[in-house]
DNA sequence: GATGCTAAAGTGATCGCTAACATGCCAGGC
DNA sequence: GCCTGGCATGTTAGCGATCACTTTAGCATC
């Protein structure tokens, strides 16, 4: 029964520090916090103890006294996918840069429920505010049922939502990435999308069309895929056999590996018989062959506008505040991929 | 000052249930937590109470009072790196399998100081437990800072490190495609390295150099790098002036596609002229040309064990208890950068 | 009918902190 | 002299739960 060695003498607590520094436990706490009216000499004894003592505040009781715990949560997909974990890493890095401590309830699947639930969590935990990284229809769903004076940013959501909302202009960069196309003398691009639900497929598809349309260019049907390399490949068949497809502009990265690979073991050069421009410049795209034109979206940006804009609902202003934000635009950047026809 | 409409009335805490379930706020208590002397009766009303005030417990109290937040606290590299992200993601899965919530505490580099402080943050926090993803030399002095009492697993420190290790057999991995390369034929295989100060590169140097021994072979010099497809271009140059090298055996699969890159624009064909393999399998490996012979790590089997044995930690089974996992063994993937010399 | 035992509930203290108010002290103005 | 007021500090009351007791009720036993 007497168990473990050694006392289990628990963390020192204010009312040690106090002890030690001879005074009462606010006065520590107003040492802690910064407050003005102590005297020099006090704070200094007071800072002494805790250092003797190697105090460390608990965050947990001030914040069930405060009712704030400098935590910012994270809902995001728990998955290892380049964008999605891009976002997230930058986002992680603002929060912390913002004095706040992060914590993640990430979720298998980016259905309503699982969303909430996930929310419900960090509430439980006090969070300050939330950044909901769910770039899918049935996330904008749950975001509905979220309470309206919790601080929140979706990243990603619904263009077509007011506020709270930082997203990337995925449709500019659609439009980027076919004019590219065009711009090489194609007559036309073909588009192999990401899955249903998403709007980064949605609006990537938008911008396309757009493009195509501007250019008064006849629009190809869509070839309908998710967001895997295997999807790609199986696209990249279909092409492979339409001698008319001259140029493509895959939704992400890896369909257009997908894609280029099919090409190649159908025996269709890239760029010489068909060009492939991607989206997402994930960090292999450069060293695939050919090097690939994509577009790269600024996830530190986006991030780093997220943050501002859930902070800026903690400070109080107005929770249907600043309207709308102008998406982040993504740029092109050109390689190898992208040839004239021949 | 009318402030906000609508009144502030906060959320309901536990004596609101008592009160509207009539019973006292420690039964209301009792029902929460399943403890069984409570007449069936007073349960459902106490439930009912429940529903009705949309209550939802106050884990912030319980953790001041119980000392255990239920939080496991990840510490690791704010990157977007594939293997690190790899393993944190299936390390959230499995906290969250296990009933946890997780908190972050991501670092912008791997230094001792950056990591004592972030586990500092996560102590305030009252994790119940710490998972550390820091595969480096710098990473591991700082562990030994860490208060002894508190649960704690590292994945993919130091070898030597005797207990509350979890780690891929990074030396049997590299060892595969030593052999790999070897038994294809190759007289010798040449190796491009991680970067010093990392575990991960390191172990893969010593299973090359080990197989090559045992086959008898000549141990070519190393050529070190850093993760970067770039370093790995670098590397490639090098090789590709040097005829002899007909074999190499990359130490991440960026590498290897950065090595080939150089290769290609050399002139000298993989695998052709020279045979290639990597590690790490990322997604991309299949679809990159020829399609990378690699080795392939179970992140999900390295985050089960180490959540498993910080669980078996929390559950009070002596600190220093289990001597030392197995590590996980990876598994060499064939596919189409390997061939005979010719 | 007093006693004992157990299930089902209640009471009060406590976790470590902050907020609000109370106190003591010393300056200045009527 | 006495009030007013700003400092520097102490005192007390929670925040919302759990924990260690105590109390009450119900029933079998002597």
């Amino acid at each position: 029964m007497d168990g473990a060695r050694g006392a289990p003498r628990r963390t020192p607590g204010m009312t040690d520090v106090a002890r030690l520094a001879g005074v009462s436990h606010q006065t520590v706490s107003r040492v802690l916090n910064g407050h003005p009216n102590v005297k020099e000499q006090t704070r200094l004894r007071v800072r002494a103890a805790m250092e003797q003592l190697g105090y460390r505040p608990n965050r947990v009781a001030r914040t069930l006294v405060t009712g704030q715990s400098h935590v910012v949560g994270i809902v995001a997909q728990n998955t290892a996918l380049y964008g999605p974990t891009s976002v997230r890493t930058a986002v992680e890095r603002s929060v912390n840069a913002a004095g706040f401590a992060v914590g993640v309830a990430s979720v298998p699947a980016l259905d309503r429920s699982s969303i909430a639930e996930a929310i419900g969590r960090l509430l439980d935990q006090r969070v300050a505010g939330v950044v909901v990284i769910a770039p899918v229809t049935s996330a904008n769903e749950a975001l509905d049922d979220v309470p309206d004076d919790l601080p929140m940013v979706v990243i990603g959501g619904d263009p077509g939502r007011l506020s709270r909302l930082v997203t990337i202009d995925q449709r500019h960069g659609a439009r980027l990435a076919t004019r590219c196309l065009l711009a090489a003398g194609h007559d036309t691009v073909w588009h192999v999308s990401g899955p249903a639900g998403w709007y980064d497929s949605a609006e990537r598809v938008l911008g396309w069309r757009e493009a195509l349309l501007d250019a008064g260019a006849e629009v190809p049907p869509v070839l309908a895929a998710d967001w895997s390399l295997d999807a790609g490949y199986e696209a990249g068949q279909l092409l492979a056999r339409m001698p008319s497809a001259r140029a493509v502009f895959a939704a992400s990265d890896h369909l257009a590996m997908g894609v280029m690979k099919a090409l190649r073991q159908a025996g269709r050069s890239v760029p010489g018989d068909v060009s492939v421009v991607g989206f997402d410049d994930i960090p292999e795209a450069g060293y695939v062959c050919p090097p690939l034109t994509t577009v790269r979206p600024d996830f530190a940006a986006v991030a780093e506008q997220a943050v501002r804009l859930l902070l800026s609902q903690l400070d109080g202003s107005p929770p249907d505040g600043p309207p709308r934000l102008a998406p982040v635009v993504p740029a092109l950047v050109e390689r190898d991929s992208v040839a004239p026809p021949r």
